[in-house]
DNA sequence: ACTAAATGCAACTATATGGTTGCCAATCTG
DNA sequence: CAGATTGGCAACCATATAGTTGCATTTAGT
């Protein structure tokens, strides 16, 4: 069972990358990083773009699955989802991670 | 001196994420991350695409203050820069650190 | 001096992205 | 029910991005 377990490995974190990669989706991840839920209408409140604007950046954000809405009656609300979040932050772990090793590795080198 | 310092104060991590939010790129950090330096000929040598295609691909990357290049004879090296890696990382703790405390004091509230 | 290697620069194409406007549908609320 | 909120859909525009090709330039080797 190396690759059919339930969390979907993560192949390729570059979307997430992207998604995270644009201001606007940045603040709206903030908006949300206090586990409340928001209506469209709500998160494009007092921003100066428009409330199309902010659904495509939503859409965005769904799609690389940092964020997930429901309808509930006539809005539809948007809720942080955490996990890809996790998965950026492993992925830049293991760069920082391979790169101190390399220091340390060069450092032992030097010092011999 | 609060914004004099020497290490930049990071007002926007967004054109970090942006430049990490592509595979190609990825793959020349992963690259890159055992702190060598290579030329890019060596960069493009395993890759589908041209050396041009590569060669955009290192200017986003150093653009954002991912890598650094330097000329020297007729080959331009490149190398890692781990500063902005860590900026991305430390948003990323932020947004999570904001998450888990909200998740806390939510479960507090509920187990009262 | 000549040739091969490694880049840089520019022009060009196709597609993605960020944003807008207009209009229609669903859902509350008095 | 009538009117106001909230949102979805589609068309459209401008710009950025990813990639290509062709050609000129610099540097290394022999």
């Amino acid at each position: 069972m190396s690759s059919a377990s339930g969390h979907a490995r993560a192949p390729d974190p570059a979307p997430i990358f992207a998604a995270l990669g644009d201001r606007t989706r940045l603040s709206l991840l903030m908006k949300l990083s206090d586990g409340q839920t928001r209506s469209i209408a709500r998160l494009s409140a007092d921003t100066s773009l428009t409330r199309q604007a902010i659904t495509k950046h939503l859409r965005v954000l769904e799609t690389a699955g940092l964020v997930e809405g429901r309808r509930v009656g006539r809005e539809s609300r948007f809720a942080l989802r955490p996990e890809p979040i996790a998965e950026a932050r492993s992925y830049l772990d293991g760069v920082a991670a391979q790169w101190d090793d390399a220091l340390s590795r060069l450092r032992a080198f030097v010092e011999r």
